[in-house]
DNA sequence: ATATTATTTCGATTATACTAGAAATATTTA
DNA sequence: TAAATATTTCTAGTATAATCGAAATAATAT
């Protein structure tokens, strides 16, 4: 995963209300829940909802399915394991020289 | 940790700059790295920097320590877990009951 | 004390995000 | 076709964030 789409990512898991919908999806399981219902749940206006669904399906976290009337929304759990891996990638192994930490030409190169 | 917290956490990591800080830091590992070098290292302004790390210092995610003039700085693993943690919190237990996601007297309540 | 190096504060510009009401559109049922 | 339900678009107000140059401060070394 680029640092980009990472972190475009991450900056829309970081508002509040886009993070609670993510976390009544997660809830909810692969078969997801429809846009109403989560409206109706998480009391939040309808405008507002579309409006943060529209964010999270950009960076591929929403999938979405019609279905008579309803939209039903479900996370997509391989992005967001994409998104935790990425934070703690490479975090046990330090892969930064001592040397390089210092001042030194290539510091400043 | 409260949902609040974590979107505060994760929308300070949703900068691509400050990831980019982030990853360096993980990289360094916990003796850290100055304030200078990831200046030069990843060039970003002085006071953009200073700017950022506050930021990341605000959420709990770095650690500062003065050693002569160098500020030399740190991630907090543990925070970094605790975030990524929370993004896959109960994601296999699918807690939510179909009965729940179908528009019902509840539902609205 | 002065010079040197390291980091922060100030200030200003510019851009982008959050929110939600009202109206519009889409889909199904009667 | 009309009514009912579900979702989206439009619009606009308000707030917050990113950026960085210049000047200020802090810490050390000579």
């Amino acid at each position: 995963m680029k640092l980009e789409d990472a972190a475009e990512t991450l900056a829309q898991l970081g508002n509040p209300t886009r993070l609670e919908v993510v976390r009544y999806l997660v809830k909810a399981g692969p078969s997801g829940v429809p846009v109403g219902s989560i409206q109706r749940q998480l009391k939040i206006p309808a405008s507002t909802l579309t409006h943060h669904l529209k964010h999270l399906k950009g960076v591929g976290l929403l999938m979405q399915k019609r279905e008579k009337t309803n939209l039903w929304c479900s996370i997509n759990f391989d992005r967001l394991h994409e998104v935790s891996d990425f934070l703690l990638e490479e975090c046990c192994s330090f892969s930064l020289r001592e040397s390089d930490k210092a001042k030194t030409e290539r510091d400043t190169a």
